[in-house]
DNA sequence: TGCAGTCGCTAAACCGTTCTAGTGCCTGCG
DNA sequence: CGCAGGCACTAGAACGGTTTAGCGACTGCA
């Protein structure tokens, strides 16, 4: 015989399978005698519950959807979702929620497997993020009416739970610490140009040099990955009047940076000082160590973990979370202007 | 109505729900004519199939479990497990098949998980990753009778398939290179000693400096961590003969070990020599960049998914795959014994 | 005593699919 | 002509749970 079924426990303890349904989902309809015998007929056969068969009912998956519209192979490279997936999977076990994670190639097809999984019942609930700028996905996950968090900008999205992190206020903040280092001229290595954050950190950069009369703030678009950013690093530090300042918009970028500083002979940071708008193992093992931007990265994913769990629970009650605005960490790759 | 069934398919073109069931899985039973007019309303009705319904009657999850036992902060830090996963996203997507994956306290929590995913039909298979000394794990999983993947050393693992690389081979090439260069105090900063790679590593050392004659090899235990690869790379440059190269165990702890030789004030590669035992950006945007092992991670992640779905088309063949043995790549962190 | 309400349980429907055992019709062959 | 066999399809039973309607026995209250 295969795996036990409530019918088996049934038939062993004399009752009818309802009642068994009853005692294991510890709901009334069976005396307190009755449910304790069934449980310990459970428990002998080593019964579990079998999720296709409880799914058919309407019940939970208990699993959470993510995908991601990526190249496979950046993924592995970008500490930030490694760090973020890591704190998905601490918030969901939690909960004993799994995470059904896939890959894929373009948005489209990011959209046709919200579409398959919330009407195959695969999942709970969808976590969605590199929201970009005018996103489609957001209007499909609110007309599919499934549970879902947008990691991303300050809402409104539709009726979707939201995550965010004040961007603005912390390029505001390390604009604020340079220019009272006696930097005037910055530099931003930013990400890709369609992620709504990159655009929040290039208008907050923008907007403070206004503020602060900077002599002139620049921001280069890349594509995250190291090459763009050591080539956009050596474009600038090639430059007549080369900036005093970089503010990369990631860690990896941050690092190659400095490698170009270093073979371009250019010193960090006396020449040049570099801050980093991620921090992970990297910024704190290179040398000079980086100053950087503490985003605890892990928290915000056990905190959107954590979100979709309460939006799942209740689903008329959309919620907005912002998370605590970062920390400038300062370490050797800054210093006043010389 | 809510999400259309076939038996509202069945009603509308006016056959029986088998038909219908037969048209749409593409198997005999059906005249073409007819089978063209039960897709045609299907996708009229944009009909998905149900898939918990479809794994009740026994049917594929069209999942494979990644369970691992460890901190959930540590994976993001790891550049390996990233990369394999994106490898193994790669892998399973030509398949159309997710990643369940969780993450664990610990092995009897794993376990469980097992034993639950396998009974509930969650999963058609798992991915079993840092194999220990005498792992528990295999003969729990070789019980249940399901598919699954070990990545880890040459076999048996009971009716496991597996997928390993060749590490002793991998460790004996880095010796051999380094005792060309004149090297011949060697320390090896390894990994964690319950795991069966790190053993393997170890003893290939070992055996290396026999075959080579070299003077001293020294291999010390780490759990990985940065922090820990800091503090064994202090400790042997404090001796008073040091080492003239030092191998790690994973691209981070090379970094870290990078960065304390920087503070040391020990130049690399003049006075030692630094190799990597994997291959990431971390390797390449370091000054100077590290010489390492280039194992391509992603391939791997990809090639156990592969076998991961040819063992679930074929279960009563367990496979055993040998990935091609990693090359070293030089860069500027080895040089010639001074 | 009569009636309503609760308790503890049973029987059966239900979820959406697959699979099996027919059933009627047609065809080909001896 | 009689019969085997294939075709196209139907009816209905699984699959393993949850859920609902209902039923008899008991209790409480008027």
């Amino acid at each position: 015989m295969g795996r036990p079924t409530i019918a088996d426990i049934a038939r062993r303890v004399g009752v009818s399978k309802g009642a068994v349904s009853f005692a294991l989902n510890g709901r009334p309809g069976v005396s307190e005698e009755t449910r304790a015998r069934i449980l310990r007929v459970a428990e002998e056969m080593n019964w579990r519950p079998h999720s296709a068969a409880r799914a058919l009912g309407g019940a939970r998956a208990e699993a959470a959807g993510l995908v991601i519209a990526r190249p496979a192979r950046t993924i592995g490279v970008e500490p930030f979702f490694a760090h973020l997936l890591s704190g998905l999977q601490a918030g969901l076990s939690a909960g004993a929620v799994a995470l059904h994670l896939l890959v894929v190639e373009d948005t489209a097809a990011e959209i046709e497997i919200y579409r398959r999984w919330a009407s195959e019942g695969r999942v709970d609930g969808f976590i969605l993020v590199d929201l970009q700028v005018r996103d489609p996905r957001v209007e499909v996950l609110d007309g599919l009416g499934v549970p879902a968090v947008v990691l991303g900008g300050p809402g409104p999205h539709g009726s979707l739970s939201c995550v965010w992190a004040d961007d603005r206020g912390a390029m505001l903040s390390i604009a604020d610490y340079l220019a009272a280092l006696g930097h005037t001229r910055i530099a931003h290595v930013a990400g890709l140009p369609a992620f709504r954050h990159t655009q929040r950190r290039i208008r907050a950069l923008r907007d403070s040099a206004r503020r602060l009369g900077l002599e002139e703030v620049v921001s280069v678009p890349t594509d995250f990955s190291d090459a763009q950013g050591a080539a956009a690093t050596r474009t600038l530090l090639s430059r007549g009047r080369r900036p005093t300042a970089i503010i990369y918009d990631s860690d990896v970028m941050a690092v190659a940076g400095l490698g170009v500083a270093a073979e371009m002979r250019v010193p960090v940071p006396e020449e040049v000082s570099i801050v980093a708008f991620d921090d992970s193992v990297l910024a704190r093992i290179v040398h000079p160590t980086l100053t950087a931007l503490s985003r605890d990265t892990f928290a915000l994913g056990r905190q959107v973990a954590q979100t979709l769990l309460e939006t799942i629970a209740d689903p008329a009650a959309p919620l907005n979370v912002k998370t605590p605005t970062p920390r400038l960490t300062v370490r050797e790759s800054t210093s006043a202007r010389s």
